[in-house]
Formats: structure tokens, C-alpha cells, sequence
DNA sequence: CCAAAAACATACCGATCAGTATGTTATGCA
DNA sequence: TGCATAACATACTGATCGGTATGTTTTTGG
């Protein structure tokens, strides 16, 4: 890699941990480049201003680990009502970049920035969409195969689990995000079982 | 009520009205002043600064309203995972203090202040604990008088309630805010008639 | 009615921070 | 090798915003 680019990595990197743990607002841009040792003029060089670093944020960082966890979704089970079990256990308590205090960082960016800016929303709708739009294929294809009851509205339940996740990842950011991790996975195990 | 009591009031009413619309942060003291028509000295006299009077928020308005919404949420029905639906329905569709596009007020909070503020947060948390409390109550009721069956925790049922209203809510302020709702709510249904 | 405190008004300060202006150094290519 | 441009460095600006200093008005109790 051009060694440009490996400055823009380095600043897309730091400001998605900054921003992860802090917030988008929180964390300026002096204090990024204090953690990367880049200076402002190499910064507004590779980036029109903060939002467009935002923005490049969330396709470049977050849409390809996204999209890697969906992968090893897909391969970690044949039945994919366990494989979502699986990603959900792996994204609370497994995963190391995620951390447990720090919440989802999508659920993070969306609830800070949607009342106020329009792009980056957009931005991470389109995201979202994506995430929905696979459980749900997902989920159908495990209807086809058998798995789970088709009775059930596919896209109905995608947007159900999704829900429960962001909300308690939330919720986990506040008290003792390891016991309501874990009762959360628990009646998560149960739901899931009823779609069988 | 006294005069001063009466400006202590609207400055809380339209603190929460923007907090609520535009986020803790984006929200300046400035111009909650320009919309009260109150002066920075009138603001300074009764609160001793902003965070101060973002607890007096959380104290004085949140926490009377989430207490209102439980109690009716008690008296809709004698069963209690009918209250529950009626009351996430009424959350989301009819309550008109609420809007679909600007999420859950507490859920918003939550997420934003969090990384960064922990006093706000610690006031949160309790506020979140009640609220948790009561529906795991309201459910052992249920499982006492054989609404619900005693197989399951209640305080999980709770807490994965809770999650999906405020995950929803947060995926709400991104897109088509009413078809996620009633799709939401939909599988809401479903899940909890497993319960019984 | 009048002092004293409550309640409010106005002008200002200092820090922060996104963004810019203007440089200098490194790199690739003819 | 030299030059054009990419890549970075430094100093600065203007606006915002939370908070303060210092007033003035209003209310209250004796």
C-alpha cells in the first residue's frame, strides 16, 4: 500500500475508535490527529472536511466488518436460526473490537447523528438496509429448507432480532452489561426456538 | 405557581422539547433561551449549569412522564402481556407527545451521553432499572394468576422487551418509521402469545 | 412602606474546534 | 535530473458556546 493511503487508514482507523468510544461530536479532529501523529494540513488533504471523513468512515470501516461478520454468519451453521444465535452471542461477547460498555457502533453513529445530519443518516440507512435485507433472505431460505415455520413473516422477525440487539446493546451501555447480556441471549434462545 | 417556578418550567419544557428533536449536544442553552424568551441570567439562577439542569430534565420531566405511562400501562388490561402490546402500540403509533422520527427520548439520551457523561448516565440507569422493574413485576403477576407460563424468567422477558422498543425506535428515526412499526409490532404479538 | 433577598437582565470572557491560508517536503515521471 | 504534483506541515481565523461578572427589577416579609 502507497504509504498515502496508509496515513488515510491510520486516520479512519483512530477516528472510528475515538468515535466508537466517545461519539461522533465528541471526538475532534485535533484529537485524532494528536492519536495518529498526522498533522491538520495531511487530514484536510484526504478529507474535505469532518463529515466527508464520516462518511468515508462508514463505507470504508464499518461496511466491510459488516459484511465480514455476515460471512462467517453464513458459514457458521446450517440452520440459520442457530447461526443467528451464534452472531449474536459472538457480537456481545466475543468480539473484540465491539466492547461491551461502548454499545454497537452503527446503533451509536445512527441515534447520535439522525436528528441533525441528513448524510451520514442516509448513509447509515442504506447499511441498515443491507443488514435487514440479508437476515431476511436469511431467514427465508431457511423456510425453504424447512427450518423454520412459514407462517412466520421473514422480514418481520429479521427487524425483531435487529431490534432487540441494538436496543440492548443499549441498554448495556448503561448497568452491568454482562448479566443483561446474557438474560437478553437466553430469551433470544427461547424467541428463536419458537420460529421453528 | 409561582412565577419563577412558571420559567424554571417552560425553560425544562422547552429544553426537552429540543433535547428531544436535536440531541443533548447540538442543543445550545443559547437557544433554548431564544425560545423561551428567557435570559442567560434567569437560566443561570436556576440551574447552576447545563448538565445540572440536563438531571432536573431527567428528573422532573422523563421520570413523571415514564411513571404516567406505566400506570395506564396497568390499568388497560388484567392481562399483562395485553398491557405490554397495548402499551408498545401506544408508544409507537398514538402517543403524540412522541414522534416517530425523533425516537425513544430516553433511548436518545442514553446513546449519547453515555461514552462521555456519567453523571447524566448513572441518572439514566436508575430510571431504566425502575422501568425494568416494574414490567418484570407486572409479569410475575401474570405468571401467578397463569396469564403466563412459569417456564420463563420474567426479568429476561423484560429486558427483551424493553431492547426491541428501543432498538425499534432507534431504526425508526432511520427510515419508513411506520411500516417498521407495524412490522414490529407484528412479531411483537406473535412472541408474546408464546409466552402464554 | 421599606429593606433584603429572590428573580431576572446584559455584556463580556475564555476555551474549543472546524476549517483555511500558506507554506514545505516527498514522490513519480518524462 | 528536473519539474510537476502529490503529500504533508504550521500558523492562524472566525464562529460557537458554556459560563461569569455585574448590574437591575421584582417579590416578599416584617
Amino acid at each position: 500500500m502507497k504509504k498515502a493511503q496508509l496515513t488515510r487508514q491510520a486516520l479512519l482507523q483512530k477516528a472510528f475508535e475515538q468515535i466508537y468510544t466517545g461519539g461522533y461530536q465528541t471526538t475532534s479532529i485535533d484529537a485524532i490527529l494528536a492519536a495518529t501523529a498526522v498533522t491538520k494540513g495531511a487530514f484536510y488533504y484526504h478529507f474535505k472536511n469532518k463529515d466527508e471523513m464520516g462518511l468515508a468512515l462508514i463505507e470504508e470501516v464499518l461496511r466491510p466488518t459488516l459484511r465480514l461478520q455476515f460471512e462467517s454468519l453464513l458459514q457458521s451453521s446450517d440452520d440459520p436460526l442457530q447461526a443467528i444465535y451464534r452472531l449474536m452471542q459472538h457480537l456481545l461477547f466475543e468480539n473484540d473490537l465491539l466492547q461491551a460498555a461502548h454499545g454497537c457502533p452503527m446503533g451509536n453513529l445512527t441515534q447520535e447523528l439522525t436528528p441533525w445530519h441528513p448524510v451520514l443518516s442516509t448513509a447509515l440507512d442504506q447499511l441498515l438496509q443491507d443488514w435487514i435485507q440479508l437476515m431476511t433472505q436469511l431467514l427465508q431460505k431457511g423456510q425453504q429448507s424447512g427450518f423454520i415455520k412459514t407462517a412466520v413473516s421473514a422480514r418481520s422477525v429479521a427487524l425483531f432480532v435487529l431490534s432487540g440487539y441494538w436496543g440492548v446493546r443499549s441498554i448495556g451501555k448503561l448497568g452491568d452489561s454482562r448479566t443483561v447480556y446474557t438474560a437478553y441471549l437466553n430469551e433470544l434462545k427461547r424467541y428463536l426456538n419458537t420460529l421453528r
